[in-house]
DNA sequence: CTTGACACAGAACGTATGTTCGTGTATTAT
DNA sequence: ATAATACACGAACATACGTTCTGTGTCAAG
């Protein structure tokens, strides 16, 4: 018998988290009134209540002993973000679509932990997320087996964007740089000896991410 | 008997600054009282005090418009480990020999920073460092224009690491997977659809380091 | 319509917090 | 010896802080 359908996270719910986080990596966690001027909230009791559901949605952590003792429960810290491995990437499979809420439930899955100096200031915010290369058929975007490629949650691009790309006409994806030129998509290889792909714009053509970085990890230890 | 330092860190400062860099790594930042009964001073302006002094040294940093907030100026991180980069790599280029004791030297060159948590317990150690890769020269290793390859230094290699190698018969420096033969050395490319070189092992053969990772950075440079 | 959970505001209250001031003691320079 | 300085304790005070209680309005299910 639920009354009302408990919506997940508000707007005001994410703006607090988002302050919260933000103060967190500044190293000076907000005060309860702080984080009510912040978000318009007036009253101290309104923040208490929402930090109550953040608490209870496992996003953030109090210590009641402590004033200003808030912080996100993420395991990022000041100078790391964890972007999680949301699965494999293979020419015959499908990207699996991130799902933004997803991202907040305790799925405490694979993840690679990447410094926050490497990632250009706009990437710093959520929507990122990895996908472990499978197999060989990445190697024309110079990509190999095993290889972590972070991406971007984006269904545009722009002209020399690096996207990972679903054809469902070939049942394929692929990672290429992409053009769009006068009636058609160029989908161009990253290694410069080989050929395009051209893809007629009526062609369907569904852009999953833009990649912001490949990591390699070159396991020496013997497994 | 306490002789008195007329400046410098006595242990007070040592005690009063390790917890607050402690504290500032949980994301708790301590209040004045909080900090006086860590270190055993019982007054609260005794601690301000200390304060005062720690900022005057630059080792701290306070914002008197909110409690709590006091944080260490400098930033070291336990998550984090700065790989310095020496200097570029490319075919033609010997490499750069790495200087331990450069590497200490106050030298704010360039640097990449790499979660601990993506390098191999074994490498977690010194002996990192960083080169930039410079033209196209590096393809037939799955590597670009631009990456960044981090190596550990070391003169000899195992069959199957990916070692990078300067080759003086030929004015060449390489990446290759590294095996040894019978009579020979093979240096495989990583891009599986290319040849091996051979290299007899009367020929000369200079093992600079061994590749731990490659980090593509897909500068879109947005904004 | 009634009910009850949800969303929000305001105020009250006890404690926490940082600053300032007064006092005292040991060390050092002159 | 005297003065200046560094070090130390405690109290006082205004404000900051988090919790809790009361009250209001909305919305959907029964």
């Amino acid at each position: 018998m639920m009354v009302r359908t408990r919506k997940g996270m508000t707007d005001r719910h994410h703006r607090i988290l988002d302050f919260i986080i933000q103060r967190y990596e500044e190293g000076f966690p907000p005060s309860i009134r702080e984080i009510g001027e912040e978000v318009g909230v007036t009253s101290t009791s309104m923040v208490t209540y929402y930090l109550k559901q953040l608490t209870e949605m496992g996003l953030i952590e109090r210590d009641p002993k402590f004033s200003r003792a808030v912080r996100p429960t993420h395991i990022n810290s000041k100078d790391l973000l964890r972007v999680p491995i949301l699965g494999p990437i293979a020419a015959g499979l499908p990207i699996l679509l991130p799902d933004p809420q997803a991202a907040f439930i305790g799925d405490e899955i694979n993840g690679v932990d990447v410094a926050r100096s490497l990632l250009p200031e706009s990437e710093k915010a959520r929507g990122l997320f990895a996908l472990k290369v499978q197999g060989d058929s990445m190697i024309d975007a110079m990509i190999n087996n095993g290889d972590i490629v972070i991406l971007k949650s984006t269904n545009d691009a722009r002209n020399g964007d690096m996207v990972a790309v679903w054809l469902p006409a070939r049942d394929e994806t692929t990672l290429k740089f992409f053009f769009k030129e006068k009636d058609r998509y160029r989908l161009q290889p990253a290694n410069p000896t080989m050929d395009p792909i051209y893809i007629e714009k009526s062609e369907p053509l569904e852009i999953k991410g833009k990649v912001v970085m490949v990591i390699r990890k070159l396991d020496t230890t013997v497994v």
